[in-house]
DNA sequence: CCCCCCCC
């Protein structure tokens, strides 16, 4: 097994060779407090060792599973040489592959001397022009590729350097080549990349404990990869009408930090923020770039798709409903939201939700078609499509897809009819419905989540709490606040900062619900507990002044019936006690043919 | 420095 004898010396001096062998002697993970851990290596070619080479985060992997035993051969397969303060370097392997594994060499190969990373000697072959391609060197020694033991480390990201355009250099840039999307790490600060715009986001402002501000970010594309971007501040005033989506720009001089794949659906380990120094400039030949690709799903093809997931999608609007607000469940803030219902040739139609701005000034007119790139799927209803902040909408695109659609759209695929992923039934049947047994919503420990879950359940009544099952509450439409009695006739709402001469009737009803399996407490508001106990809230609490023999009745009258119940249930904590708190978000009386056909199909579905 | 994809 050969080492590339010598290369280390040629690295620290700036040369780039390709793939060179080195022998890993040892490897030490750097435990850190407030960042991941890291590995830095004791390198070596052969004739010398070097200790400043780290391991990028992304491959820490290979050291935590021990594909890279110590005196393991590698190749580098990419690497980075920085600078740091006090002209320190430090070689960065991004990615490599294991020629021998260490126990099988077994020894140090050759007779390596110690480099001091304070005063490394000049390199006595030439390193590579900076303008120059991938610096190839004739000294260099090839490895041989022993398939029996290479291992990849899986990491198939693009050389760190591609080509230079045969353009004129844009003045005042830190480097005149062009670096490809895929390349770009948080090691690296000089680079140039040339990408185009393939998603770019709505200004948002944010408001929070740690101050308030403008962002945006957009999608960046080129021939190795995506990257996100985002914009802060100064940079939204500066960068955000200039950037336009499609078009393509030269921009170097972002800060690189690792992404958040939460809050990302790119395929990059890093994303990128723009900053004081960051330069963009408009790039007009593109025409050898990328354009925005979308990878298109038939809207017959979401079932087999696993929600959450992100989809391509492209319909023709055929139902486009009217903007409406709601009030976001854990933001508490008002949003506006519209439903479309889009078709495609597949004979489905699916709805697709858009929302703020976007919902807003949505144009249904004329059956519009839209595309969407990186459409949130979700299983509400079976099926349901949502664009969400990192999606990109486009309506009536350009482009082949979109004619065809049209074209089969106006010549007979309009008056088709379609089907959907929601089975019959009022309260939303089928697969969407999420049916469970009160035993599967334990074992599957549902509402144990972030996000609180939804079920449908049959279930019958075993229990009423008959305390404080109703109270007394503002008269106003959209005022539920539980109101003061004066005592003179009066009641006063502390939330509306008024006395009424009347009050309405609230309810919040905890029942115990069963089914064969086992048991579950819920609560009821309003109005599924008017479904349980088969009064209005009013007529009961009248009952309950006027005469609580019949209104015990009312109580005693509602045990032991069955109800198909739509549920949100999610995990509360109080007190660090924390517990399952079920929801009845819907009742229904129990609508036998439709139940009946519900426990077909889950009996065809066990495959028996 | 943000957003956790919102609703049913």
């Amino acid at each position: 097994m050969r080492l590339s004898s010598g290369v280390i010396l040629e690295i620290l001096n700036g040369a780039n060779p390709d793939k060179p062998v080195f022998q890993v002697i040892n490897a030490k993970k750097i435990e850190s407090a407030n960042s991941v851990d890291r590995y830095r290596l004791l390198l070596s070619d052969g004739e010398y060792v070097y200790s400043h080479v780290m391991l990028a985060a992304q491959l820490n992997k290979v050291m935590e599973n021990n594909t890279v035993p110590n005196l393991s051969v590698i190749e580098a397969t990419r690497y980075l040489c920085n600078k740091l303060q006090g002209d320190k370097r430090v070689i960065i392997l991004l990615d490599l592959k294991v020629l021998a594994p260490g126990p099988e060499v077994g020894e140090r190969l050759g007779n390596p001397t110690q480099l001091n990373p304070n005063s490394i000697p000049a390199s006595t072959t030439k390193p590579a022009e900076e303008s120059g391609t991938n610096g190839q060197n004739a000294t260099v020694f090839k490895p041989q590729n022993n398939n029996n033991t290479a291992i990849s480390t899986g990491n198939t990201k693009a050389q760190p350097v591609i080509p230079p355009v045969k353009k004129p250099l844009t003045p005042g840039t830190p480097n005149s080549r062009v670096h490809s999307i895929a390349s770009l790490t948080p090691y690296q600060n000089r680079w140039r990349i040339r990408a185009r715009v393939t998603m770019k986001s709505n200004i948002r402002t944010w408001s929070n404990s740690k101050g308030e501000g403008k962002l945006f970010n957009c999608n960046l594309l080129d021939d190795s990869g995506e990257i996100r971007m985002t914009g802060f501040k100064e940079q939204v005033d500066k960068f955000y009408d200039m950037l336009e989506l499609n078009k393509v720009y030269y921009i170097s001089r972002c800060t690189l930090k690792t992404a958040n794949k939460q809050y990302s659906n790119l395929n990059n380990d890093y994303e990128m923020t723009m900053n004081s120094e960051t330069l963009i400039e408009p790039c007009n030949d593109d025409s050898d770039m990328p354009v925005m690709s979308f990878d298109f799903v038939k809207l017959s093809e979401l079932e087999q798709c696993k929600p959450p997931t992100s989809v391509d999608v492209i319909g023709v609007v055929k139902v486009c409903n009217d903007v409406n607000t709601v009030v976001g469940r854990q933001s508490q803030k008002e949003i506006m939201k519209r439903d479309l219902q889009i078709v495609d040739q597949s004979g489905l139609a699916v709805a697709l939700t858009l929302w703020g701005e976007e919902a807003n000034k949505f144009d249904g007119m004329g059956f519009p078609i839209v595309a969407v790139k990186g459409a949130r799927l979700s299983d509400f209803n079976g099926r349901s499509l949502s664009v969400s902040g990192s999606s990109q909408l486009i309506v009536n695109p350009d482009t082949k897809e979109a004619h065809v659609l049209r074209g089969w759209f106006e010549s007979g695929g309009r008056d088709q009819s379609f089907s959907t992923y929601q089975s019959e039934g009022g309260s939303g049947g089928g697969q969407s419905s999420n049916w469970k047994t009160f035993l599967q919503v334990k074992s599957e420990n549902l509402g144990q989540g972030e996000k609180a879950d939804y079920y449908t359940a049959k279930g019958t009544v075993v229990f009423v709490k008959k305390d404080n099952c109703m109270y007394q509450a503002c008269p106003l439409p959209d005022c539920n606040k539980k109101v003061i009695d004066q005592g003179n006739g009066q009641y006063r709402c502390e939330k509306c900062n008024r006395e009424f001469p009347n009050h309405k009737w609230r309810m919040i009803l905890s029942c115990n619900v069963a089914d064969h399996t086992d048991n579950q407490w819920i609560t009821c508001f309003q109005d599924s507990a008017e479904c349980v106990l088969g009064l209005k809230a009013d007529e009961l609490g009248q009952l309950r002044e006027k005469d609580e023999m019949q209104f015990d009745q009312v109580l005693q009258e509602a045990l032991f019936k069955s109800y198909i119940f739509r549920m949100r249930a999610k995990v509360e904590t109080y007190n660090d006690e924390s517990r399952l708190k079920t929801v009845c978000v819907a009742a229904n009386t129990v609508d036998w043919n439709e139940y009946g056909n519900q426990l077909l199909s889950q009996i065809s579905q066990l495959g028996i």
